[in-house]
Order: C-alpha cells, then sequence, then structure tokens
DNA sequence: TGCGTCCATAACCTGGCGGCATGGATGTCG
DNA sequence: CGACATCCATGCCGCCAGGTTATGGACGCA
C-alpha cells in the first residue's frame, strides 16, 4: 500500500497535537482536509488509529504502533533527498554556500573570486538563511559550508574558522532624535524597544540585543523579524531600533534608516563554517582556505584575531 | 519535499531495470506514465537522476544516492505498516490465519472452534493465499499463523509444528483414460503432462510434482496455475492433471475432474507454522494448542476419515 | 439557554495522474 | 539504403483525490 510522506507528516501532527483543529492549522491546510486524510488513511491501513472524543484525537494502539515509526521514517526520506541533492551538487560542480543576510560583507565577492580561480569549472551558488535557521542550512546540510556570524547556536557541533570581525552599529529610524549623532554610547539605548529575531535562536537573539552587555537591564522588544525586509520594515515603521554589522550600512541601505556608530558592545566576528563530515572534502576545503585568504586584510587591520592557518 | 511510495516504487524498478518501457512494464503503468513522474521526480529533487540514451536510462551519481536509499525506506514503510495492522489485529481481537488453498482439511473447522472456546471474544480471520505465496503471509508478517502443508519454502526460517498426514491422490480430467480405475501406481502418470506452480515454489512445486518419485524421469509440465481456479480449469481442460490431498477431493470437486486414490508416493503433512517472533504471545501459543488438540484424533488415525464420494 | 469547542459532512473546484496515440532519435538488418 | 525495431518524449483528454468554504451535530460550560 502506498502513502505519501505528507499523509505521514498529517498524521504525525494529529497525533502530536491530540487534536485536529489545531494540527490542522500547523499544517496550514483546512480542518476538512485533514479530518478527510485522517480516515482515508485509517480505511487504507485497515486500521482505526484514533478515538475521537470531544476532548481530541488520541491514539490507539495501532496508533501508537504507527506514531512510533512515522518520525524516523520521515527523517529517513529527508536524508535520502538531502543525500541526492548533495550528490547533485558535486556532479554540477556546484559549491552550495549558506549566509546569514548581512552575513559576510564585501568579503564575500573576494572569497568567491578567489574559490573560481582555484576551482576552475566550479560554481559556488549562494543561497540566504532566514534568521530562524541560524547555522543557513549547514546542520540540516542543504549546503556545504557558510558565512555566518559568531556566535550562533549549534555552532558546536560545526566546524567553525573565525575570518575578521566588524564593529556593530545600530540601524534608527530616519526620525529618531539620535539619528543625526554622529557616535552614540550603547547605554544611550537600553531603554530603546528593539527588533528582534525569533525567541528560538538563542544566543544569537540574545548577541544581537547585546543581552550581555546592558548591565542587567532588561531588553525592550518592540518588533520581531526573521528576513532583512522584515527587519527593515520594522525600524523605518518606528517599532524598534537594532544593531547591525557596519557594512550593513552599505548593504541593507534604505530610505528612512540610518546606521550610526556605536560604543560600548562588542564588535562581531564573521566565521566560514562547515559539517565535519565534510573535514576530508577537498572542494570544502579549499572553499575555507579561500576564505581564509580573503580575510587576511582585513584581519590585520581589526585587531588580534586568531593567525590564519590555511591547512 | 513530499513523495509518494508509489513514485519511489516506480524509481527503483526504472533504476533496475534500467529501461523505461520494461519499468513500466514491470509495474503496470504505461510508458509515458512513467516518463512523466520520473521527469517529475527529478523536477522536484532538483537533480538528475539518469541519464537517458537509446540503450536506457542509466543512474547519474544522485541517482545512485538515491536508489541506495530507497530499498531500505521502502521496507521501513512496509514494516511500520505492518505493525500497525498488527496491533489493529490484537485490539479487534482478531487471530489472522493463513491458509494455502486446500490447506487443511475438515480439521480447519475444529481447530478455529476449539480457538472460540479457548478464546472468548477473539476471532479467526482466515485468508486464502495463491500458491505464489508458499508461507500464506506468514513470512510477510500478514498473519499470526499459518495452516500448511509440508515441506515449503521459507520454512526453516519459521516454527512448525506437523498435524497429521493425508494421502495424496491425482486429479484427473474426468475424460482420462485412468479417471475409472480405482488405484492407481504413480509409475503410470510419469509421464503425463501436470499442471504445476509457479517455478518461484521451489522445493512445495517439486514436492507436488512428486520430483522425487519419479526415479529420475523429468516431469512434463501442461500448465501453471496460482490459484484453485486456474488449477482447477486447467485439468478439467485436459492441460494436464496434478497430484492433490484426499480432502481436495471434497474441497475442490468439480464437474470434469474425478479424484483418485495413488500408489506410490508419500502422503502430504499438514502443518500449523508462525514466526518466532510471535514465540511468547499467548494467544498464538493457544492457537497452536488449538491444532495440535483438533489434529490427535486423526493423526492416530491418519487414513480413513470421512468416505471420499469421488464422482 | 446560548456559546465555544470539537469533529464530521456536503458541495464544489482544480491539479495531477494515467491512458492512448504519436513523434523523434538512433541503431539494425535484409 | 530504406524498412523496421527500440527507446524515450510529447500532446491531449478523462477522471479522481485533495483542497476549500459552509454547515451540522455532540457536548461541556457559564
Amino acid at each position: 500500500m502506498d502513502v505519501d510522506t505528507r499523509l505521514l507528516r498529517y498524521f504525525a501532527a494529529v497525533a502530536e497535537e491530540g487534536n485536529l483543529t489545531r494540527a490542522a492549522d500547523r499544517l496550514f491546510v483546512s480542518q476538512p482536509a485533514l479530518t478527510k486524510q485522517i480516515r482515508q488513511l485509517e480505511a487504507r491501513l485497515g486500521a482505526t488509529l484514533f478515538t475521537r472524543s470531544r476532548a481530541g484525537m488520541s491514539l490507539t494502539a495501532p496508533g501508537r504502533a504507527l506514531a512510533e515509526r512515522v518520525p524516523e521514517l520521515l527523517a529517513a526520506w529527508d536524508r535520502a533527498r538531502r543525500e541526492a541533492a548533495n550528490a547533485a551538487g558535486r556532479a554540477a560542480r556546484v559549491l552550495k554556500l549558506g549566509a546569514m543576510a548581512s552575513g559576510a560583507n564585501e568579503a564575500t565577492q573576494d572569497v568567491i573570486a578567489a574559490f573560481a580561480r582555484l576551482r576552475r569549472g566550479w560554481r559556488v551558488e549562494m543561497r540566504q538563511a532566514a534568521w530562524s535557521d541560524p547555522t543557513a542550512g549547514l546542520a540540516a546540510g542543504d549546503v556545504d559550508a557558510a558565512l555566518l556570524r559568531l556566535p550562533f547556536p549549534g555552532q558546536d557541533a560545526l566546524r567553525v574558522e573565525p575570518l575578521f570581525t566588524e564593529p556593530r552599529w545600530v540601524a534608527l529610524p530616519a526620525a529618531h532624535p539620535l539619528a543625526t549623532r554622529e557616535l552614540i554610547a550603547f547605554r544611550e539605548l537600553w531603554d530603546e524597544p528593539f527588533v528582534a529575531a525569533r525567541p528560538e535562536t538563542g544566543r544569537w537573539r540574545d548577541y544581537w540585543l547585546a543581552a550581555d552587555e546592558r548591565d542587567g537591564r532588561p531588553v525592550r522588544i518592540g518588533a520581531i523579524a526573521d528576513r532583512p525586509d522584515d527587519w527593515l520594515g520594522a525600524i523605518a515603521n518606528g517599532y524598534g531600533i537594532a544593531l547591525a554589522p557596519e557594512s550593513a550600512a552599505r548593504f541593507y541601505a534604505r530610505p528612512g534608516i540610518v546606521y550610526r556608530p556605536l560604543s560600548g558592545v562588542a564588535p562581531s566576528t564573521v566565521a566560514v563554517a562547515w559539517a565535519p563530515a565534510d573535514d576530508a572534502d577537498p572542494v570544502v576545503r579549499d572553499f575555507v582556505r579561500c576564505c581564509l585568504a580573503a580575510a587576511a586584510p582585513q584581519r590585520s587591520g581589526d585587531g588580534p584575531g586568531p593567525r590564519p592557518d590555511a591547512r
């Protein structure tokens, strides 16, 4: 008997939620559609998977048996899919590079140019990640390498090579009273509302709220953004202000938004990251080497930072 | 990204066959349908899975990566599905019993009656298996126990408890010269064409051709049948004769077919079989106990049983 | 008694799958 | 050298499965 993984996801969602309506909501389908699908799954298996009551849907014995297997099944499919995609990338000589919005700055171009020289016939394919995925697809295996800013959650499970640092500035609505100041002390912003990343992003979110550098003062959250566009919009509309790397002033310049230098916050570190499984991959190694090489000039200008040792 | 297991089966078939047309044939779909599906799979994965040539379809690197995972994925789904079905059987208090056509004879009713007495509230659900599945669904985990005739392929991986033996007779077209004889010696049938099971059924097929008891003389195959209906039809139409347990004379009596006692072939043994995984299952154990109890009277008497009225 | 919360049902629409017929490319053979 | 065979791709069409909205029925709760 055949199933669609979609159907399995539906089933898993209902099993977890114990409630059709909420599960339907989570799956972005209507509740009747979900009802039909679950009933059909039951019909096809010839087994009752849930007992219905006004309290919701609770698993029966066969339902539990299935629910136990489904997650690993979905995971297995996902792995298979990714393995194929990776093989396809290799075959097409494409290095997939994840980048957090405003990940690296101008250096990115140098890196890619250097890589193109080193690996003739290869091509770098960049994909911008939303802030809700702080490893830019690396943790999920969707990319071969990523340009990220430290610290980020999941960092310890990956190889990380710091490249250079960059001062953190502040992005303000143009109408903000401080927007005309040449230099702002972070202390002056402690009571401002901030545009933050989603709470799930943990350390990363805290870092860009400079939670450690506000002397214990709580942060006011004015808005939550997951992508640069939302972020810029939120700031321009006055929902809050936000820290940003200096280069954002060039890459995310926009009417209604002003970037200003900041004192009293540590600079931001850009790093290249890759999966430990790719340690031996010559292409990934070459790419990392290019990153270190391209970063060298900037790094010297920017104070200490670990010595570049191209491996 | 979602897939249907059907799509994975399609992919696996093409990967194995290396040829769309043949794969389509094997999958019972048209070749254009398969073409479309494979192309769609490629589109969804964003990877080329096959290189097309007039020689056929051969896997690319990503194709190989996928082909490596797909079989285990399908197997995992099948396992999950069966586990759920088994749990459903338990929950509904159903013991699923596989039976090879003409598996057990009149004893079946006694067994089921005994089980019904021992396990109140439980119910036996019988499913007839085609000869192409010599374990009657036991090997695949579709049933909890099976009534089979020894020997059958796959026997060693299962628990088998012999119940009783029954003489083997011969089924002849009514018009056959020997059809009026009271007793036939197997030797007289050596040159007759036989209606046999599919070649894949190995030992089982050989046993019912009595390949070991024809003194090295080769078997002539007149027809191949997979189900009792085909089998009866083939015999009645004169394509060949066949050995059959004595009880077939009662259970598969049909105009145009005559059953006659045979000398010179060993009797057939009926056994109950179950999966080793169910050794500790109290319900299966009870069922086996009922089988042994119901078989006891016949086992001692062995020969006669109810009078056969071969017409 | 009216309201909110569940799940089920009804009616309708649409996209995708499968089937048939056919086309295009490329060997093969009389 | 043309006829043929073998593969895969394409065009067109009918049908069903899955989705949506609107609504119903059961039940607990204030």
